[in-house]
DNA sequence: TATTGTTATACTCTATAACTATA
DNA sequence: TATAGTTATAGAGTATAACAATA
């Protein structure tokens, strides 16, 4: 049998959905325990992986308003997990950078979704991982088409 | 190979986490296009699965304050997609009840995900498709448990 | 007394527009 | 003149606490 009937289809669009939905909760309880909220977590997340940034960069990575990004960094400077530094050579323009403390809770934020994916993985069979890295990756290549063309 | 490695599992999840994300600014892209925001919308599906339903029955099946209801329900009602109805025995309780509009459009979205279903899985060859549906079921499986584990 | 929903208050995330300081 | 970030203002989503009407 190699076609796939409408009732599979949706069902799969449907685990999707319900994945979204259980991660989304999963996260936000794990995250509030640290006083932290997403948008905040994703510029740490953002930091950390391209290193200080300006607020416009920021507001471009994340696809949001420069407004937004003053609250978000307003936000982590208050607990001490970022601070504004100023631009070598742009005064205008702040170099927002991790502190001793944000560059920790991101590695712990890492480990612990190291620790999730060995909980959610571990003792999965190697044939099932597979189909789920295969057809996730296909499924996520549509996405981004779909959005471009949406984007035009 | 039987076996699955840390590397993959990590991939994995992070195939998961790129995913939650596409799909959370593509859902709400469209329904922003309707007006709608992903809250109200939840609160519109709720209604469709399970007929009117006391604003009470609504917080606990959103996991949510009564606060919160009153300005969806609000909302939901200033854009005639719901009415408030009085409750047949109860005069304290009110009957969220879809409107002709609010069934409409709820049935549009349905179709809507039928198609985006489509979109992603039609041209996808059968056995990914099944690897899809069974990875991502135990997955789902794992973390309902998890977050029973997490409740206690 | 307990429950349903609302008002009061507050915080986060989001946006646009006007403004300041610099380029 | 254009750009970086802030202040002003507004709306959605969320919460808790106090309150009114009803059970």
């Amino acid at each position: 049998m190699d076609t796939t009937s409408e009732q599979e289809r949706y069902q799969a669009l449907d685990l999707i959905l319900e994945l979204v939905v259980l991660l989304n909760a999963d996260m936000s309880r794990r995250l509030a325990a640290d006083q932290l909220t997403p948008a905040r977590t994703t510029v740490l997340w953002t930091l950390r992986g391209r290193g200080p940034a300006t607020q416009r960069q920021l507001a471009e990575a994340l696809d949001v308003s420069a407004r937004n990004i003053t609250g978000l960094v307003d936000g982590l400077a208050g607990a001490d997990l970022v601070s504004r530094e100023p631009h070598p050579t742009d005064r205008r323009a702040t170099l927002v950078t991790l502190t001793r403390r944000g560059t920790q809770l991101v590695e712990t934020l890492e480990a612990e979704q190291r620790e999730f994916a060995s909980l959610l993985f571990d003792d999965m069979p190697a044939p099932r991982l597979h189909g789920i890295v295969d057809g996730l990756a296909d499924v996520v290549g549509r996405l981004k088409a779909e959005g471009l063309k949406a984007h035009e």
